[in-house]
DNA sequence: TTCAACTATTTTGTATGCAATTTACATCGG
DNA sequence: CCGATGTAAATTGCATACAAAATAGTTGAA
């Protein structure tokens, strides 16, 4: 990205840049779920002056990434059990929304391209190789949000999958999951290129569905919420 | 709502404060949709410094209530007619959810009260009350994104209606349109009490579309997004 | 030892000051 | 009159300073 120096003549986006990094240390599990945001420490890593680093408290807050503790400052927001089948409630219909817009939308282009992802899905599935697995299944997900042409719903959809992306892109699978996941994904390709719209969405309803109750049973297997 | 008087010993929720203020600023439309939020002005008319105002403003551009424009300060966010039509898409999404999961839900008490609004309404109608009218049509709604007991639900929906508040809310109805809204409302009556679910789920989506087909003909031909 | 009260330190929250950018405005040339 | 250029004012963005609250640490008594 960016490089935060001190050598900073970017005096416009020092609150969003700041709020970025924060974004992505918090993805990345560097400052997990519950951590304190102690503001000198921070300042000091990030290079800025508290003020720009309480602003971009605000925003994150804003998004649900972080809470805001009166005269306690602020802590990277937890995600419980519950918290994460609730979102996934709510992201099963976002895609699944997303899933009938796509189908009338999408492009020809779009959907070559979510072909070439699929087969790169598959690639990945048959080198048991997880990481790129889901690295292909977000993007096909991203893709068919993006083809669904509706901002606002991507940016809803973005809000939710942010919180959860640790549990959801970094989890386990069994085979058998797994397997599942990928047969769900050639019938979404299907009924998207043959834009039925209705289908694919209770299919895509139905997938994330799966996608929560395998989490769920993970996260009441090994407590923790996030991955490290 | 609170009182934010000169004697405010309030150390801990100044931001908080100035940000519910300017919230319920935009929504009634003093603030309306492009205005510029000028600091020196705000801080002025609220009586607090510029440090909790622009913290407030970095909470509302999280919830995208305010945009942030790069060394030019802030702006109540803009709603133009498409930006109606993709959030009221979602809306209906996130509604019909709200009425699967109530219908599984709902206690006994909770469907007594949303009987009794129903009857406010039926009141409100009759009077032709317009506003009364969408007093209780809101509340029933509320009432039932609460009895779905998802919290992230409900606050992904009330960051969104927020937005569309002044639209939704202080539109005009034709009668047949107010009729019909009734009329749906009774079955909504009905499936809740049948603890019909997806069929809840389906009229809410219904409804909701509507809703919006009415609310995109009239911006059509009065171009002004927001009520003054 | 343990608990409580008191004090010192740390941390948060707000106000203010200063530099950079943007905006408004006046002057000039065509 | 219109547009361009340069200057002044206003506005934003960040850093710092100070006050209030919370936390940690210490002392004392039971």
């Amino acid at each position: 990205m960016t490089d935060a120096t001190v050598t900073s003549f970017d005096r416009s986006a020092r609150h969003a840049e700041v709020s970025a990094r924060l974004k992505a240390m918090i993805i990345e599990g560097e400052l997990p779920p519950g951590a304190r945001l102690n503001e000198r420490v921070l300042s000091e890593k990030l290079e800025v002056s508290r003020t720009p680093l309480r602003e971009a408290f605000k925003m994150l807050a804003g998004i649900g990434l972080v809470e805001l503790l009166p005269n306690r400052g602020a802590v990277v927001a937890r995600l419980e059990p519950e918290q994460v089948e609730a979102t996934f409630k709510v992201i099963a219909a976002l895609e699944g929304l997303a899933g009938e817009l796509a189908a009338q939308n999408v492009t020809d282009a779009e959907l070559a391209e979510i072909r070439a992802l699929q087969y790169d899905m598959l690639a990945s599935h048959a080198r048991r190789d997880l990481p790129g697995y889901f690295s292909a299944n977000m993007q096909i997900h991203a893709r068919i949000m993006a083809a669904a042409r509706n901002p606002v719903l991507a940016e809803t959809f973005e809000r939710l999958n942010t919180r959860v992306f640790a549990t959801r892109y970094r989890s386990n699978l069994t085979t058998e999951r797994w397997d599942q996941a990928v047969a769900e994904h050639a019938d979404m390709l299907k009924l998207l290129e043959a834009r039925n719209g209705p289908a694919l969405r209770a299919l895509l309803e139905t997938h994330l569905h799966n996608k929560r109750r395998t989490l769920m049973a993970e996260l009441a297997a090994r407590p923790q919420d996030a991955a490290a």
